[in-house]
DNA sequence: GCCGTTTTCGGCCCGACTGTTTTCAGTCG
């Protein structure tokens, strides 16, 4: 059972219990819980294999929680949700996810009206006996049958390359309204995650009506879904909503702080203030007297960090996992930034499935700036994408050969390959052919729903062989649409680490793999990452700062990443074993 | 349920907006 399954009974058990009206601190408890195991960077099961003694030394488990991993690990289940289920059917917890309806409205309906599921509710609006109950009314009636029409939608998070286009669209968008003194995003957009719930923007204006008068004439907008004095919401055609905040000037840096979270660094923040004596808000941090709260700052994100000693840090890191740690040591990265890569180590060409020529994509990559790169077309097996068998390599790798001999010595193209990892094992092409490539790529594409230990096992086989220098796409998950290979990744880190072999985070904004949490884990290892953008087109390569965004979330510098480094520097890494 | 350089008990981040209410609970971020 992996760290995330573990982590979806907390929430689970959380969102139960709080339908069930329980204190809402255990509840925080539990939901704090799971966001520490989702994110911590070894595997919860291993530990409770190995040292069980040690699940409460990581900060938010106790005993309870540490306890309950233990049954989850052993059994996979959690007799607490099993207890509760026999009381409260899981379907109830689908009315949570209905926008405007919360633990307490549910209850409510469930207690009153019997009502287990959706169609229930929906039933219950129609015929109107929702409005009979005290504190709902008609209105609430139609909010939810809205709301039940659009749950799935609301609740889907986009990727952040459609955030991003979405952003682009806005700030264009607002670039016509005047009386505009500063505009930002924020939220989990500006944290740079993988994806994106919703759009924050913040906007110093003395005009708020007019700038949510403007937001509201955004051509995509469906319906306003609330709107006050200086916060408004909208949800777009695609049910994707953006909130809008008007703040003055002097409270800029805390609403922006504040607005682009997480939740959990902006809840330790406000306990490290409460620890001296401040209160912190959107409108800044105060010193807390008697009756009186003193404004210390909060123009600036700066201010409002440096009156608690902290630093600002990078929004990618603000997840509430090492960050503050590291702030207190004196240890915070300094973060791998977009201008630090210059090689790319994995795309195709029109020899398999891409879309240009070597001479394509070299004038390509030379436009942006890169130094090197690796023509790593498929292998044979991967007959669909018409990959290169030893006879079709050699005569490529010949071209690459002549090809490099025409370039000036600013630029160097490397003869690669992705080599199939094949089902039964054992790589696509004899080791003799792959001895002659400057970097082998090994993946798998075929097999993907083996059983756990046979994907490791081909893995770590593959990690073995002394040609490969690195496992592009490791999990070979796609976001919101394909999980990952059941696999042991600890056993691949420590396979990685133990033959000197690198890790890929592969750029394609639907791919990001390895994730944020898997770079970090791999990192502390010491094995060394390699951002890829496994282009198939000349514009396929620009998908590079996405790869680059996810590592600064890994935390993850300039030096971690190998293809910062010149082509002999990152070659002479591969197979070096750090011990 | 978790946590501790004030504390092993008593705290736990904070505010805007809405709908249904006559002062506030629920939801959301």
């Amino acid at each position: 059972m992996d760290n995330a399954k573990i982590a979806a009974a907390f929430d689970q058990l959380a969102d139960l219990l709080e339908f069930q009206g329980a204190n809402a601190f255990r509840i925080r408890a539990y939901r704090n819980s799971s966001r520490v195991i989702r994110d911590y960077p070894e595997s919860i099961a291993s530990l409770v294999h190995t040292d069980p003694g040690a699940l409460t030394d990581i900060n938010g488990v106790g005993k309870a929680v540490a306890e309950k991993c233990v049954a989850l690990v052993q059994t996979g289940q959690l007799p607490q949700i099993q207890e509760i289920l026999q009381q409260v059917p899981a379907t109830v917890l689908d009315m949570l996810r209905v926008p405007g309806l919360g633990p307490k409205k549910a209850a409510l309906l469930y207690r009153e009206l019997g009502i287990e599921n959706l169609e229930q509710l929906e039933q219950a609006c129609q015929q109107q006996q929702v409005r009979a109950l005290k504190g709902l009314g008609a209105k609430t009636e139609q909010q939810i049958l809205q709301g039940i029409a659009i749950a799935d939608a609301a609740n889907q998070r986009i990727y952040w390359y459609e955030a991003d286009q979405i952003a682009t669209e806005l700030r264009s968008h607002f670039s016509s309204c005047t009386g505009i003194d500063q505009f930002e995003f924020a939220g989990s957009y500006r944290r740079g995650r993988e994806t994106v719930g919703d759009l924050d923007i913040l906007v110093v204006s003395s005009d708020p009506e007019q700038v949510m008068d403007h937001l509201a004439s955004f051509p995509a907008v469906e319906e306003t879904i609330a709107r006050g004095d200086t916060k408004m919401s909208i949800r777009l055609t695609t049910s994707f909503q953006v909130d809008l905040r008007v703040v003055a000037q002097e409270s800029f840096g805390a609403a922006f702080q504040y607005f682009t979270g997480s939740q959990a660094h902006n809840v330790h923040l406000r306990g490290l203030a409460r620890q001296r004596g401040l209160k912190i808000n959107e409108y800044g941090i105060f010193r807390v007297e008697e009756e009186d709260e003193i404004y210390i700052a909060g123009e600036t994100e700066e201010d409002l960090y440096a009156a608690l000693d902290l630093p600002v840090f990078a929004p990618e890191l603000r997840e509430a996992r090492r960050e503050f740690e590291w702030a207190e040591h004196n240890t915070l990265p300094e973060l791998i930034t977009t201008t630090d890569v210059i090689g790319d180590l994995h795309m195709h060409t029109t020899a398999s499935d891409g879309k240009h020529s070597i001479e394509e994509m070299v004038a390509a990559a030379r436009q942006r700036g890169l130094q090197y790169i690796a023509i790593t077309d498929h292998s044979q097996r991967v007959t669909m994408a018409n990959g290169l068998d030893p006879g079709r390599l050699l005569e490529q790798w010949k071209q690459v050969d002549q090809f490099n001999e025409t370039l000036d010595d600013d630029f160097l193209v490397l003869k690669g390959i992705e080599c199939d990892i094949l089902e039964k094992g054992g790589m696509d092409l004899p080791d003799e052919v792959l001895a002659q490539a400057d970097w082998v790529l090994a993946a798998i594409h075929y097999g993907q729903k083996q059983p756990r230990e046979q994907i490791t096992d081909r893995l770590l086989e593959a990690i073995a062989n002394p040609h490969v220098c690195s496992v592009a796409h490791p999990t070979g998950r796609l976001i919101n649409r394909r999980e990952p290979y059941a696999v042991d990744m600890d056993a691949v880190f420590q396979a990685a680490a133990d033959h000197g072999k690198m890790l890929e985070l592969n750029a394609n904004p639907v791919r990001l793999d390895l994730d944020d949490i898997q770079c970090a884990a791999a990192h502390s290892h010491g094995i060394p990452i390699v951002i890829n953008t496994d282009a198939h087109h000349i514009d396929g390569l620009g998908v590079m700062p996405y790869g680059i965004l996810q590592a600064r979330r890994a935390g993850l510098a300039r030096e971690d990443v190998a293809n910062t480094r010149s082509w002999p520097e990152l070659r002479a890494l591969v197979g070096v074993v750090s011990g």
